[in-house]
DNA sequence: ACCTGAACACCGTTCAAGT
DNA sequence: ACCTGAACACCGTTCAAGT
């Protein structure tokens, strides 16, 4: 509907949003290259003109997800510019969200889907500045006592990953059902930020927004 | 070389060695039902006598991920019967080194490539008592005062999240280039630990084993 | 430069048939 | 009960050809 019949002048980005509308239609396994061309109305060989091989869409789609994340902490520092503790759990509850609402995609994004990430430099460029983001936000939490003096690298890793695992096994079912029939994700989110800070964080507290 | 023609007994049981052995050296993109089959000696619609289809064999290679690293953890257990804090410590390097020596069978069983687990009664098993040697061992670290009173759910759930965070993010590269730089994988698991336990944890200590 | 259509090798899965 | 072989629909990828 865009445009007749040699297309619109940007296949490349339709084929990604196509890609991730089937992804979270229909799931990874769901996720070919020809039935993406197809819904983009081209050929099933018209992709290879923008992307080198099906590794390359998934590549594109999975930097797309990373993006999505870096717009939300970006919008999450800007709504609560000086509340790092803020910034920090908003952050980790924006992926717990990400995880659950879009699985596919956060799968594509986080889970390693992507076998030789090192091969595209968008996804690099922003996976490294998610990454900034995250130690950022350590630093100020660093600064107003919330964590004890350590690297800060070593702290935003040990952060990131500790979240990471948390909405990983959320995510694959993976936690097991004692667990889950007496807290929610949103507490294993809480109880791992607790254990990893130096101070308590009451949920309770962050309550009135999403 | 086992049989000659209509195979030996248990075709079932040499699909899933085939299988694992296809997935470490060709990775999970190599790992196709054809293969195996072809690898097994036998036709390419044989396996469907055993495995309704291909995720029933990628759910036994899953169960025999989990499996391997149960009966790591039980050595560890009787290898170190009194020392709790201990079995902690090599239950997250075997866990680690498991995700670096066998990364695509990793993959397969704790990183969601099993689509619907519950449909596997052996596989939700064994990933059952999987927790409950984790959790054993938290208690145990508990009474000696590693941990605060906390849930024992809880606290190994949430131990076993960030152990489970750092490899999957190590074993996926996804591990910011200026930390690998500067700390080693075991450097995050030792980091992890000592944040999620009250007592500091001395890598030194426990070096004169692998 | 961008896209098409035929072609190839490889999949997962089904099913009638064989022992 | 266990396995085979043909068949089908679907892949990813390549390439000569068209505008």
């Amino acid at each position: 509907m865009v445009s007749n019949s040699y297309h619109h002048g940007d296949l490349k980005n339709a084929l990604i949003k196509v890609g991730v509308e089937l992804l979270t239609k229909e799931g990874i396994s769901g996720l070919s290259l020809r039935k993406v061309a197809k819904k983009a109305g081209v050929s099933h060989s018209a992709p290879y003109a923008h992307f080198s091989d099906k590794q390359a869409l998934i590549a594109a789609i999975s930097t797309e997800g990373h993006t999505q994340i870096y717009e939300k902490i970006i919008a999450i520092i800007e709504k609560y510019p000086d509340d790092p503790l803020r910034q920090l759990v908003e952050t980790a509850c924006a992926y717990l969200n990400f995880g659950m609402d879009e699985p596919d995609l956060f799968r594509i994004t986080f889970s390693g889907v992507v076998e030789q990430e090192k091969d595209y430099p968008a996804l690099v460029e922003i996976t490294q500045k998610n990454f900034s983001l995250i130690k950022d936000i350590v630093i100020r939490c660093r600064e107003i006592g919330i964590f004890k003096q350590e690297p800060d690298d070593l702290l935003a890793q040990g952060l990131w990953s500790a979240i990471h695992g948390v909405v990983s096994l959320v995510q694959q079912g993976q936690v097991s059902s004692s667990v889950l029939n007496q807290y929610t994700p949103r507490d294993l989110i809480f109880f791992t930020l607790n254990q990893m800070t130096q101070i308590e964080i009451d949920p309770q507290d962050l309550k009135r927004n999403d």
